[in-house]
DNA sequence: GTAGCGTGCTTGACATGTCAAACAAACTGC
DNA sequence: GCAGTTTGTTTGACATGTCAAGCACGCTAC
């Protein structure tokens, strides 16, 4: 009953599965090396950058990168020891925590971006011609479509046995 | 001097990144769900079941799935601990280790394989068209000849202050 | 044959992620 | 008000990945 994957199908899964394996670590390993900054670090310093008055409930922030807020917390936690950003308590809400960008996390940022972006223009924009952008977005936006319709970003994931 | 990225770029970068995100974990819950693997047994089992009698030297399983021998140590200590897998000793070399897929192994991934297809088909193959997976397939060799070519398999990485 | 180096794998310490339990503040109904 | 539930966050135990030693065998030159 199984319907198997045709030839190009496999191609493309395992390719896709190939290059994200690869980027991921050739970008990683770029950050790092760069910056001193994990994925973790940055995606979190990116995000808190963006937010009004450069912070941010936690709750907020996990929803927007997508963590589980335990993940969360214990990064900041990492962070903060680091300096990179401080925790805050909520004016509004009393169980409420905030993190907020340092100085010093302000800064790290703002250098680690440029080398990062030479770094994804190297190993992947500039790799690709714009009708290979094109495509890419397009193929982005109907898988992310189908997931998101699928499984709700904030309610409880759907279980097998329930 | 930066040259960052426009909108449509960016679009595709974003997208890209948030369909990896999205779908591995979705791929990842369904396996785990389904067959109780984590993608790390997965991976192994698929490899360890295509090589020429169901086994392999460790170096060449973690060369082909280009992992670290250590990390793949770790897993094949406890996908053994599961019987999954079975420890034995290279024939032609007093060094070398060998993991063969035990009989609950084989069956466990025959199980798996079947939902593991599905799986991939509803939430990514067939979300796409024909054209899509053409494309993507395009893309990824692109990428991945760009990454294998600057950066070889088996030596060192480069670095930035050697 | 044996010293010295390279290779293949394992191990241990540590960083990071996950899950479930614990907590404290905020609602809700009475 | 105040018991019971819900919500926002933290914490601790545990699983998994990384890096740097460690170890044992194999190879080469003498």
């Amino acid at each position: 009953m199984t319907r198997w994957l045709t030839d190009a199908e496999m191609h493309t899964w395992l390719g896709y599965r190939r290059m994200r394996a690869l980027l991921d670590l050739q970008l990683t390993r770029d950050l790092g090396a760069d910056s001193g900054l994990s994925d973790a670090d940055y995606d979190v310093l990116t995000s808190v950058s963006s937010a009004p008055g450069r912070q941010l409930r936690l709750g907020e922030l996990a929803a927007s990168i997508r963590w589980s807020t335990s993940r969360l917390s214990h990064q900041v936690t990492r962070m903060a020891q680091r300096g990179l950003v401080a925790r805050g308590d909520s004016p509004d809400d009393g169980r409420g925590a905030t993190v907020a960008l340092t100085d010093a996390g302000w800064a790290t940022l703002q250098a680690a971006a440029v080398h990062h972006v030479a770094s994804v223009r190297r190993h992947f924009i500039d790799v690709l011609d714009e009708q290979d952008v094109a495509d890419l977005g397009r193929i982005a936006d109907k898988v992310l479509a189908h997931l998101t319709e699928a499984t709700p970003p904030t309610p409880p994931r759907r279980r097998r046995s329930p």
